[in-house]
DNA sequence: CATAATTTTGAAAATGAATTTCAATTTCTT
DNA sequence: AAGAAATTGAAATTCATTTTCAAAATTATG
């Protein structure tokens, strides 16, 4: 399966999403989501709408934090907040569950996983007789190119 | 050393920290101190208030509010944010780092610690180049009373 | 001790991201 | 094609947080 594949499924995903919850699927909707499957990252809906107002003057910005809320409630989209307090959106392209490493200099965010952790997380969560459904592990400092 | 010298020597750390930065000491800081080394737990700005306000009409939500944001500075204080997004401030009284986790039907917030855990995180992050200066792991779901 | 210099206080205002409102428009259904 | 229902987007609102500013308190200095 190859990543154009990939996103066609992600917006049938969504259209059948719509048609569950009695939505109407619009030429805006369209827009802002088949931009948002292409974007790698992490973006606010702020900086998200800039990109999009680029090209679309007539897409205005509740629309495209509306429609980034209906991806994060489909599924299609993650909704994060770092220490920085704003909310980002980054999109879930069969991407499985990971964490973040997030640069105190540059800002950058990167991405990482090791099942090793997670399973320990759940071991000892479980140890203390809570229920995880979720977790969030963030580690802040610098990456390998501003450590220098 | 029993908690009530270790309040004591909090205080005096605070009060050096205030003569350093070319601060004053004041009736009210001294009150909201007192009243926040005492309280257990993680309590936001207006909560807090609330409390100092029972007993201190005169004292104000902005100056609970900056002495809060003082505490943090000085390290007597650790500031927090969690899945709601307000700001809670917890008491260092001599306690170190620990992570959170947050139960979802309660509301309550109990901490833990795991040095395997920690270490692993370590070297996770220096495997990617990463140097992690500080990090926040967070666990949210149901504690043991809720999921029965 | 007094007075000058500086900081603090606290009510009110400002900020800013997130969310809601509402009239006009668009989409869907029949 | 017309009615019903949802969407759009500019503007307004919300709400926690932060700042402002004049009056009061504290500390330093003569």
């Amino acid at each position: 399966m190859n990543r154009q594949e990939s996103i066609s499924d992600k917006k049938e995903h969504l259209k059948s999403f719509i048609k569950t919850k009695g939505l109407k699927s619009t030429r805006q909707r369209d827009i802002i989501v088949t931009e948002f499957l292409k974007t790698e990252g992490h973006v606010t809906a702020e900086e998200f709408y800039r990109k999009i107002n680029r090209r679309h003057k007539n897409i205005g910005f509740t629309t495209v934090y509306r429609t980034l809320k209906l991806l994060a409630e489909s599924g299609l989209a993650a909704e994060q907040v770092f220490a920085d307090n704003l909310t980002r959106y980054e999109s879930l392209l069969g991407e499985e569950h990971h964490d973040h490493l997030i640069c105190q200099k540059c800002g950058s965010i990167t991405e990482f996983k090791d099942n090793k952790l997670e399973n320990m997380q759940v071991k000892i969560a479980d140890e203390l007789g809570f229920q995880i459904l979720n977790h969030k592990m963030e580690f802040y400092g610098y990456c390998s190119n501003c450590r220098k």
